[in-house]
Parts: C-alpha cells; sequence; structure tokens
DNA sequence: TCACGCATGTAAATTGTTACATGATTGG
DNA sequence: CCAATCATGTAACAATTTACATGCGTGA
C-alpha cells in the first residue's frame, strides 16, 4: 500500500504525468522508495477510480493525448490520514546480514568478495543521498522548488529541514552498512593470519 | 529465493520437522529473517521435490506420524553456490524514511509519536539482536551448539566470529536508527521554539 | 529521417501476507 | 480431561518483479 502514498506525497508537490511519476521514482523518490512503470500506471488508474486523484487529457503534439494526474481533496485526506497513523514495522528481512552469519560456508576470496561489494554498494547510496541533500538545502532540486512555491515563506524552513533529516538518516544508515563491511575485512584479516600463524 | 536459502542455512546445523522449521522463523533466525508457517511448509515440499532436501516420516506417538527434513548434499551444493555468488542489491525501500521527508503534512504531536515509536522498535530490536549475540558468543544458543557439534574444534572460533559479526552489524544499524529519531525529537523541539518565539 | 525521449500499457510469474482450518500428543 | 504445544496444511489476496509490447513527438 505504501506506493500509494508515495504517488500521494509526489502529488502533493506538483500534478504529474505517468511517465514524470515514474521518472521521479527512477530518480529523486526514487533514492527513498523504488516503483517500475509497470507498477504506477496501473496503480495511477486504479487511484483515479477511487477519486484519490484526478487524471486530466492534455494535448500532446498534434495527434496524441495524455493524462496528467491532480491529487484530488479526497487525495490529501487520504494521506494526511496516513502520515498520522502509526507505521506496521514488518519482520527485519535483511539478506546480506543472513549471509554474512553463515560465512563459514565459503572460502575468504568469496567474503571478501561480499564485503567489498557490500561497501561499495553503500557508499555509492552515500553519494546519491548525499547530492539529493545538497539540493534540497540549496532549494535547487525540482520537487522542492515546486512544493516550495505553493507554501508562505515561514513554511519553507520545516519543509526543507524534515528532507534533510530524512535523508540524513539514510546517510548515517549506509555509513553504518559501509563500517560494518570494513569491520567484516578486518576480521576476515584476523582471522587468515591466525590460519597463517 | 530468498527464504530457501534460509532455510538451507539451518538444516546445515540439524535437521527439523516443518513445525521446527516454523519455530526457528519466528525465533533466533527469525530476527534476521521472517517467514511464516503457510510459506514454509509448502517451500520445504518444493524443496524436497527438487532434491534440495529429503524428508524422512518419523512416528509421533502411536498413531502419527511428522516429517523430519534432512539437507542432501545437493542441498549443501546449492547453498555454497548462492554463498559464493554476489548478491543483488534491491533497490532501497524505507517507509519510516518516506514518511518523515513528508513530516509537514501531519501535527508535531503526530511527528513526535511516529519518532518515539521508530526509537521504541529498534531499540526492542537492540534488545533481541544483543541477547542473541550473548547467546551466540556464549555457545548457548541451541542452534549454535549443534552446529558446532558439527565441526572440528578449531572451526568454532571462525563460526561464532561471523555469527556474531552479522548480529551486531545489525545491532549497529538499529543503534543508527534510535540515534536519528532521537535527532527527529530534537529537531521538532527547536521548530516548536522557533514558532512558540 | 533517425535516434532519443515521452507516453502507456499487458502478461506472467514470483513472493509474501492474512486468514482460515484441523487434529494429534503431551504434561499437568 | 483439558490446555498448551506439536503438526500440517489450504485459500484468497496483495504486492512486486520481469519481460514484453507499441507508437508518437521532437530536435538534430
Amino acid at each position: 500500500m505504501s506506493l500509494r502514498y508515495a504517488i500521494l506525497a509526489i502529488l502533493t508537490a506538483a500534478p504529474l504525468t505517468g511517465y514524470e511519476t515514474a521518472k521521479r521514482f527512477e530518480g529523486s523518490v526514487g533514492h527513498v522508495w523504488h516503483a517500475p512503470d509497470s507498477q504506477i500506471y496501473p496503480e495511477l488508474r486504479r487511484m483515479e477510480a477511487e477519486s484519490l486523484v484526478e487524471g486530466r487529457e492534455e494535448r500532446w503534439g498534434p495527434n496524441s493525448l495524455k493524462t496528467r494526474y491532480y491529487i484530488t481533496a479526497e487525495g490529501e485526506e487520504a494521506f494526511r490520514t496516513w502520515m498520522a497513523t502509526p507505521l506496521k514495522y514488518a519482520p527485519w528481512r535483511d539478506v546480506a546480514h543472513m549471509q554474512a552469519a553463515y560465512f563459514e560456508w565459503t572460502d575468504p576470496d568469496s567474503v571478501r568478495m561480499h564485503l567489498q561489494q557490500h561497501a561499495q554498494h553503500y557508499q555509492d547510496q552515500i553519494q546519491q543521498w548525499s547530492s539529493q541533500v545538497q539540493d534540497i538545502e540549496s532549494h535547487e532540486h525540482p520537487m522542492i522548488a515546486a512544493r516550495l512555491q505553493r507554501y508562505p515563506a515561514e513554511q519553507h524552513e520545516r519543509i526543507v529541514a524534515y528532507k534533510s533529516f530524512a535523508y540524513d538518516g539514510l546517510i548515517r544508515l549506509a555509513q553504518a552498512e559501509v563500517d560494518w563491511a570494513n569491520r567484516g575485512l578486518q576480521l576476515l584479516a584476523d582471522l587468515e593470519s591466525e590460519d597463517a600463524g
């Protein structure tokens, strides 16, 4: 159900076509919530059927149409309700850590590969999220710019602060993953030197 | 597909009935990988059909039978292959952080509730994982005890070290979540005092 | 005119969740 | 004998992934 609220969230900043929505899920929002276009088009239609969004047709070139989706009052209400509802925390599921618990089942080179890949992956994430934070704080981010226009200036600080805060949390999580992988590489080195010594 | 490998992983320590397997996913392994019994029974049968495990019937009381599943050589091989294969990192999905990015859509009390719940949830996780680590390091953990019996003593340190390492990573991630929630509560207080001032 | 981006989907398969369902065994 | 635990499932639904599929518009 979260896809629905992710869509509502971005439509609160500006109305979008299905294509644009899907692009957001590859770009900015996609760094917090991913969804493929094959999921987005049908979801938008379902949401329209439930009057959470309203699709308005627009000309696109001489012979074509495209549909731009606007969040409705009902959609905003549903979003607000969700925002005020406690989250259900899903039971934990973490392949990388599960696999690490059984590293004795593979050789040291493979362990090293896993840990290096882990560190690399989360370093890349840190890069992406950091650049998001920069764009947010400088108000360069296109979605942020669109969003701020809809609010009085005294609200801007709060809006930006929450978004920075969210991404900052993700960055620190990713940093914890990188640190963990590095501690694992150290552990591996220790175990290997013991074997040799 | 990870459920399959999680099952293989615990069957490398000891053969189990479907019921026992499901219990493991509520208890020890469940702290790293969760699955309901409705998923486990059919998966075990599929795995038996693919000769990754072998089910042997056992008497259970005077009139009943139960099936105990043993990992096969083929199953071990599949597990080893998976252990040596690089993970695919799934695109990020994080409801709590996504929601936090839109906190301006709800009132301060609700924000506080979310953040307190978040901190509480991860503090509970830390408790659980910490007690796992203790049981692992003291070799008190029943699965660990069973597992160590199958290996020569010089392997024990390595096996225990990897498991501690895995749980330690989870604990630090959870701590990062708690810290994040607390920074959020501080941010909220700052924003509220600004409004008041 | 051709490549690239914009636009919109369908279909099949997999995976996971929730709820329902049943009955035997064991220990107090 | 009764409650808790052991044992094993089915059914319906929801969510997600992967692959396939099509065609117009715009700018170089």
